[in-house]
Parts: structure tokens; sequence; C-alpha cells
DNA sequence: ACGGTTGTTCAACCGTGATGAATTCTTCGC
DNA sequence: GCGAAGAATTCATCACGGTTGAACAACCGT
């Protein structure tokens, strides 16, 4: 029996960080964050369990730095915004569908989303990204007094798309196809741009384009 | 069969069980799923911890048991949908607004979206209810082929403004009053009831009321 | 009085993320 | 070259999580 003590450093430049970094995407997006516990992705990984906590601080932080990766739509975003405004709203829900509903890309979205919901700290990742790559930008290009609540409310219902579709998994809409999603969405995001009639100029007027009701 | 279900130990200590699901419910809501321990929730209701799982099985039985009892708005639901219809979209926000912006009724609530969303078997209770309680509800209101489909989508409007607002507190949504998300919310969700002009007959056109785009 | 049923307690089990000391390698001043 | 500083790795261990099973106590019908 060699007892062989075979710790402390290793010879070489083994790139350990990225090693646990790349297992470690691979996994969350399969099992999500909870099922992937550090024990077994550390044995995955080839590596002891503390050299998750040594680089990363710890699992919350590895994940942190997963989501940095992984979480980087802002160029979709981008082109998104880059056409015309009149079109927008089937676009963004077009390429909202197309993304999440290809594994490849919903899987770490949708493990995204559902650590944020139990983590606060992470919820305040996926808000500040949210804002900035779209609340804000899309604020910009709009017009008039209001242009930041119709941006929100935008992001809103295509929030609730995610939400309803994807993390709830609610029917109808979990089975729609993309244009039943377009005819049964897209008006009302035409509406949340543009107003209620079609047109550009108008606004909503107080009532929210609704009858009075009493109260 | 034994014509005597009602056999054995009669409870000395007057229904432990209500006691647990009190407790439970209580710090459920005020401190989150994951924060409170079976643990210290027994030492809370002055009871052995393994008695939860005596009688709900697991700890996520006992959530289920509390959720039961919680989420029961099919009273507001039902009182929504007797009122007109042309007003419902208003309404539907301010009523979803004014309890969710309660923290007596909004955080417990949040907590069993927050728990949904990180389990599976508990998301599959809130979806049921919110099927059952909404979409097919509001489906058997409205007439049209693509009934259930606006129905859908509608819940997926107002699903966002939780997603938004509530869980994820994106900005500028978080912060708006009833009457500014009325506003930017309302024509939209009128939109998505009763097509893009304003009335009533009027369907979407196949593009959803937006101009084609090239793909 | 008895046997079966139900409620309650206690002690342990196993797995979780995290920490600190011990050990080995790399790097750099001299 | 050399030896000290520091970085990388392992191991043992901690505190705590939910859950389980064996024992015991109270109660029931017969």
């Amino acid at each position: 029996m060699n007892s062989s003590p075979r710790r402390g450093r290793r010879a070489g430049s083994p790139d350990v960080r990225a090693q646990i970094l790349a297992v470690a995407r691979e996994r969350f997006r399969r099992e999500g964050y909870e099922a992937v516990t550090m024990r077994s992705l550390a044995a995955d990984a080839g590596v002891d369990a503390a050299l998750i906590s040594y680089y990363f601080g710890s699992k919350r932080g590895l994940f942190a730095a997963v989501l940095e990766l992984a979480l980087n739509p802002a160029d979709v975003l981008a082109s998104l915004l880059e056409g015309e405004l009149e079109s927008l709203p089937q676009r963004a829900i077009r390429v909202l569908v197309a993304g999440w509903d290809r594994p490849e890309i919903g899987l770490p979205l949708l493990t995204a989303v559902r650590a944020a919901a139990a983590d606060p700290e992470l919820a305040t990742l996926i808000r500040g990204g949210l804002q900035r790559e779209m609340v804000d930008r899309l604020a910009d290009r709009l017009s008039g007094a209001d242009a930041r609540h119709r941006a929100g409310a935008f992001v809103g219902q295509l929030g609730g798309l995610v939400f309803t579709r994807y993390l709830l998994a609610v029917e109808p809409l979990a089975s729609m196809t993309v244009d039943e999603i377009v005819r049964a969405l897209g008006p009302a995001l035409r509406t949340t741009l543009f107003g209620p009639v079609g047109g550009h100029a108008r606004r909503p007027d107080a009532d929210g384009g609704c009858p009075a009701v009493r109260r």
C-alpha cells in the first residue's frame, strides 16, 4: 500500500478553473441548480470538491460565473432593435420563442430563471440585465413621455410568455405554435408600443382604453 | 371491511396537525420555502420534527398542504368574470395588483410561485390551478374559434405582470402605480380579448396585425 | 384484559455546502 | 542556484438539512 500522499500542487499548468467551469456549465443546464451537487460535479471534473470553493467562493459563485458566460443575448437584442420598430412585436416573439424552444438555448436560460426565482442575489443579476439590455434600449427608441412605461410593459409581456409557457407550462400557451402565439399576442404587443388604434401618434387615454368601471 | 375506521389513539394534545399547519403557513410566507427548516418549525410549533413527516410525508407535502389553504383565489376570479367582459382588462389588473401589493396576500403567493419555479411537482399544482380557474373559465366567456388561445394569451400577460413586477422586480414595472400600469397594459389586454381595433367583432388577421417581415 | 391501531419521541443516517490545516509545486528576489 | 513567499491541491471535519425506523404511550373495540 503506497501511502503516497498525492496532496499538494499538481505539476504543469492544468487549467482546473476552466475545467470546472466547462463541466458546471453543461451539468447546470441539464439538471438545474439544486440537482447538481458540488461533490458530484467535482468528481465529474476529476477535481477535489474544495477547489470549487477555492476558485468560485461558493456554489452560487460558480453558478454566477457560468451565467455570465451563457447569458449573453445582448447581440440578439441589439439586432432586434436595429430593425424597423413597426415589426418589432412579431419579430420579438419569433426570436424569443425560437430561442427558448431550442433546448441548447432554452434550458440554460430556464435554469437561470429558476435559480433566480429562488435566490435574490441571482435575481438581481437577471433584473439588471433585463433593465439594461431590454427596457432601457427599447425606451430609447420610443418617443413620448411614457416611453419608459411602455417599454416596461412590453418587456413585461414578453416575460409573461417566458413565465407562462416555459417556466410553468400553462396550457394552451405551452403547446401553441409560433404563428398562433404571434396571432394571439402580437396585436397586444403592438398596442403596447403604439397605442390602441394602430397608428403611431395616439396616446392611450387615462382609463387605458377601457370604459369606466365603478369601484 | 372493518366498519370502524375510528380506532386507535385519540389525540391527547389538541390537533397537532392543525397546529403544524398554522405555524407553517405563517413561517413559509414570512421566510420563504427553503429558509424554513423542519426542525425550527417543529420547535416553533412545540412538536417533534418527525411528526411533520408523519402527517405530511415530507416538507414538500407540508408546503403543498399549506398552499391548498392559502391559494384559493377561486372566488376572486369568479367575481371578476361575473362583471361585464368589456371592463375585464382593467379590473383584472387592478385586482391583481391590489392583491399582490398587500404583503399578507402577496407574500404567500410569491413564496408559492418561487417554490414552484424550483420544484416541478409544485409547478404542476400551480399550473393546474391557473388552467382550471383562469384559462378555462375565461375561455368559456369568450367567443370565436381561437377563444382559448386568446384566454391563454390574456393569462400569460397577467403572468408577465407577476413575473416581472413581483418575482424579478424589473423597473419600471416594479415601481409603477396601479393607474400607470392600467394605462400601459390595459389597452394591450383589451386587444388580446377583443382584437386590435377596440370593437368586438374583428378578429386579428394572420400576421397578428403586424406588417410582413422577411425572415 | 387483550391485541391492534394510532400518535409521539428519540436516535441515528446520509448527503449537503463550507472551512482550515497540511502538503506540494511554482515563482521570484537575491 | 537557493530559499522563501505564495499559489494550488488534498483531506478531515464541521454544522446542518430532510428523512427513517425502532421503541414507547395512549387509545380503541372486543
